[in-house]
This record gives structure tokens, sequence and C-alpha cells, in this order.
DNA sequence: TAGTCTCTATATCGGACCGATATAGGGTGC
DNA sequence: GCACCCTATATCGGTCCGATATAGAGACTA
């Protein structure tokens, strides 16, 4: 799933600009399971063109950069139907959020329930975003999608609000006792391990 | 949240070679929340040994490179600390399946049923691995983590087996009118916009 | 009224990242 | 005996991406 890929995606929903295909992966139908920035986007846009997946008509404008439509080509649609009857990759996940609640203990209490809080109103809030887009939806595929990730926003939610007390407690029992917050030893904590044995 | 302080937040939980970390992303209590290959583990570590956040012994073995184990510092720790003091960003997700999904009707059904009930396999494959691991696992915040992860899982396997044939009917029914597909018409699909309006 | 902020809209560049590939001995399965 | 997987390292070309620059319109505000 290259960005090349994505972009040919939302060109298959109709035309746009680099601009508005950034939208669509920040805040449209496709933000639960794709992201990218501009820095990604226009050079996928301009060799998507050059290899003939895409059109580019240029709308020059006053005083500003000429405003750039894509619509996909033929062959685009070829290309994306082709990727799509591949067998779809591992999907890649890297969450800050769950990085820090897996070192929970070695963080402040107060900290660790703000970082939570924040997390469940964003939740919240997304949900509350795509379920108002949700009528304006006219295809099958389009709606289950955004109910998948409507679901699964839900879900993890109301994990976060059950579950936050148990953190902020280990948190604060951590602080408690004289562990601190969790600084090592010395030089290599070397805590497990003594002689390595060769294999 | 870049490789460099996701390898210091593993040697934060032990000793460790460059492949050991990697299978803690891949199939380890890492692995629901972050992922990199070799290419990126490799550098990061000689990044952290350059900047003293880590420490790294070697063990010559016979007839096998050198087996070079890490270790966290206490410049590193107090770096670990202070990167999980820091706002964590948004989450990064980049789901081929899901864009897949997304096109479930421009496919022939028998390949969507297929590529979902793999994905079903999977979460179930996973969930049973991650909940033999739960008992081993003492730390409060470790064990709240993997459960977040097994929370997900469940709810997005469930999501699709109740859905799966809505997906799939979809896929039929439009394979069953005309549209085929759904290759466009002719170079410029154009199907929406006529003349963009200059913003 | 001047200043600041947000929105549209483009683009580049250095640095980070990553998939594929190479190397190599040992063990396991057929 | 051969194929394949596991441990374990590392590099390299290509892709990706965050920060930054440009720039006018309109909204808000002190």
């Amino acid at each position: 799933m290259d960005v090349k890929t994505a972009c040919l995606g939302v060109l298959a929903c109709g035309d746009a600009t680099g601009y508005e295909i950034r939208k669509q992966f920040e805040e449209g139908p496709f933000s639960h399971f794709f992201d990218a920035g501009f820095g990604s986007i226009y050079p996928a846009l301009t060799r998507l063109t050059e290899d003939g997946l895409a059109s580019c008509t240029e709308f020059p404008q006053d005083k500003r950069p000429d405003k750039k439509v894509y619509a996909i080509t033929t062959k685009g649609w070829d290309v994306l139907l082709d990727q799509m009857m591949e067998r779809p990759e591992r999907d890649k996940v890297r969450s800050a959020f769950t990085f820090m609640l897996f070192f929970a203990e070695m963080l402040p209490a107060g900290w660790v329930e703000k970082v939570v809080d924040e997390r469940v109103a964003w939740y919240r809030d997304t949900i509350a975003m795509l379920r108002d887009k949700k009528p304006s939806i006219a295809r099958t595929d389009h709606a289950i999608t955004l109910e998948f990730g409507l679901t699964v926003y839900q879900c993890a939610a109301d994990f976060l609000e059950r579950n936050k007390h148990r953190l902020v407690e280990a948190a604060r029992a951590r602080a408690a006792d004289g562990t601190g917050d969790g600084v090592g030893g010395d030089e290599a904590s070397g805590a497990a391990r003594k002689t390595p044995e060769t294999t």
C-alpha cells in the first residue's frame, strides 16, 4: 500500500487536487485506515501522471499557484484493480499513545490520566464526525468500511474508560514505593542477562 | 515515535540483540502497536550507541557474526522518560486490507470473501497467541496494553464476521448488473467535475 | 486599522525509513 | 541428501515524510 496506490484510490472516487486528497486522508472516509502528508502526495501525483495512471489539468488562477486537478485514467483503473487482487499486506501501525500506555507505571499518575482522557475525547469527537458523514454515503462498501472504523473506535474508547483507573492506580502505586520514575541502576542495567549463552 | 525511541523501549524491558528486538515487534508484546524491520533497527541501534543512550557488548561466536547485545544506559532512560512526557503524536495507520474493503463492490465476490475470511482467521490466531502470553506478564501496564490489543482485535473480528455477507452481497450485486469491475469510461473519467470554480 | 490567524494551494529538501538482498552455519523434516 | 527454516548480522536504492517557504483572501480582534 504505497502512497501512489492510495492516491489512485481517492481519485477513483472523483477528481481532486493534491490538497483535496490530503483532506480525504486527514478527515475524510480514508482517515481511519490511511494517512499521508503533502511531502508524499505531491511526488506521488507527479509520478502517477508520468506513468499515465492519472491525468492532470491545470487551471490558472490569478495571483496563486495553478490549481492542478487530477483524474484517474483507464490505465489507472486497471492498475488499481490489479493492486486490489493482490493479497493485502500486513497493517502498518505505529501508536505513540499505546507505547506510552505500555510504560504507564514509570510515569506520573496525573500525566497518564490526562493523556488517556485526551485520547478518549479524541475517539468521541472522531466518532461523532464519522457518524455525521454516514448518511451521505451511497455505496455499501464505503458505508461498511466507515462502520468498521466507528465500531473499533467505540470499542477502544470504552476499553480505555473502563480501565483508566487501573492504569492511574498502577502509576500511583509505583510512585509511592521508592522506585520513582524507574531510572535503572548503573551504565548497563543488565537486570536479566549474565553471560549470554552462544545461542 | 521514531524507531530509535521504540528500540529504547524494548531495551528498557531487558537487554537484547537487534534480532530479538525485531521479534518483539513482530510477535512480542509490541506487535499490535509498533512494527519495524532490520533495515530500520540496525541503524537505530548504531545511532543509540553513538549517542550514549545504549551500550553494546560484543560476544564473538565461531563461524558466525558476533552477537551484539544492547543495553539501555542511564542517559537512555532519561531520554525515554522525557519522550514519554511529550504529548503522543497521532497514530500512524496504513491498512491495505481496509483499503480493499472500501472498494469491495468493484471486486469479485469470491475474492472479497476469501480476503475477509483470512483476515478473521488472522485475528483469531493473534488473539490466541496474545492470550497465551498474558499469564506470564508481571507488570500491570504491560498487561493492560495487551488486553487493549486483545479487545480491539476481538471487536474487529466480530464486526467482520457479522458484516461479511453484506460485503459479499454488494460485490455480487455489482457484478450482476453490467458495471463489471468498475472500469471507468474514457481517459479522464470526470464524472463529477465540469468546470471547476476558481475556489 | 493594523495584526494575527486560518484556509486554500503549491512545492522542495534533508533526513528517516524500509524492503529486498547477501552471507552463513546449524538443525529439522521428508 | 536436499530443502527449508532459524539465528544473526549488515547494506543499499528507493520511498517516504516533517518542516519549511510562498502567497492571497477572508475572518477575527485589540
